[in-house]
DNA sequence: CTGAAGTTTCAGTAATTATTGAAACTTTAG
DNA sequence: CTAAAGTTTCAATAATTACTGAAACTTCAG
């Protein structure tokens, strides 16, 4: 597994940005290799190919089989495991999405609606709590939101997505639309 | 500036979930400090609350307002420095979005087009672009269609939120508008 | 059943990132 | 203009997070 300099320098700076999108540096490149790698390669492919130690490939790779962005595959006559990416593209970033939202936003959710439930002791909590209100239920819409997206099939999405700003002229129309049906 | 038990609960664990929202700790526990703090308050008093330093506060408050998160205020007879939250609940996602988006897209974005200009040199790197290409034109889509709706109204936005899986209801309902209209 | 090949775990260490606090700088009341 | 009050900077240090590599474990061909 050698790499080209075209795939090294993609390799490194999804490596770079791995930290920022929710998982370290080393499986960000691991992650990277086996999207542009055809075949499905093996734990010490990969070692070799980053110059990474064996034992944090096997902990990078479990994290990425958790998220289920990659998958195991068997060749036959040989028991080593080889991997290689799993769904489409779109498939990753919902997963990545799903990961982040409950990393970054269930649990304060879940402790917001908590500290909603207690009765505010002077004004200075009674004005805190209105402000976590409007934070609590930005938080839920933004999660109720992108999970419904989720279930729009990729076709929809993608009409959805190409249709940009053309959402605002979509929305007008729906009121239109629901007049006339109810007149 | 004491902070009642239920306002440090809060504070503290948005300092924990600052980390994964793109700032550090303490800047999560001072935004949520200014957050659910109705009058506008100083660095003094941020840092006595918090209990950190001084210049830890001077930092945070600098990167605050370079995320236009909070808004200097002046009191009169006053040459304190006082800080509150800028805009609305909104207005805050807007920002963190906007700037997460610069960190975490733009750079890749970047990159992927340069690779992408790049003449494959054989066939495996045929294959490494054709996925980049996958790569690339999603984080597009992604961007472009976030930045169109960041310029929807608040209204707009809304409407859309609460439309939920209603979303793919209203994309039919385009179809046969447009069908109607060329009959 | 044995051992060779492969895999996983984890304690120790390295690398990175956040925080302090003291010194330098700025502002303005008097 | 001076000095007191406030603010900012940044080198040193602490805290956190990632990585290595050797040892323990697992699997299966022969």
């Amino acid at each position: 597994m050698k790499m080209t300099p075209m795939i090294e320098t993609f390799v490194m700076h999804f490596g770079e940005m791995g930290s920022r999108w929710g998982f370290n540096r080393t499986v960000g490149q691991m992650y990277a290799l086996l999207v542009i790698t055809k075949d499905p390669i093996s734990a010490n492919q990969i070692a070799e190919a980053l110059s990474i130690s064996r034992g944090n490939v096997s902990m990078g790779l479990k994290e990425l089989q958790s998220w289920q962005l990659i998958q195991l595959q068997h060749k036959p006559a040989d028991r080593k495991d080889y991997f290689q990416t799993n769904g489409s593209i779109w498939d990753m970033a919902n997963r990545v999405f799903e990961e982040r939202r409950k990393r970054e936003m269930d649990p304060t959710l879940s402790l917001l609606r908590d500290i909603l439930l207690d009765t505010p002791a002077n004004e200075q909590e009674q004005h805190a709590q209105d402000k976590l209100k409007e934070v609590h239920d930005l938080l839920e819409g933004i999660t109720k939101w992108s999970s419904e997206l989720q279930r729009l099939s990729p076709e929809k999405l993608d009409t959805l997505m190409k249709l940009g700003s053309g959402v605002g002229k979509v929305l007008d129309m729906k009121d239109k639309l629901l007049k006339r049906s109810n007149e």
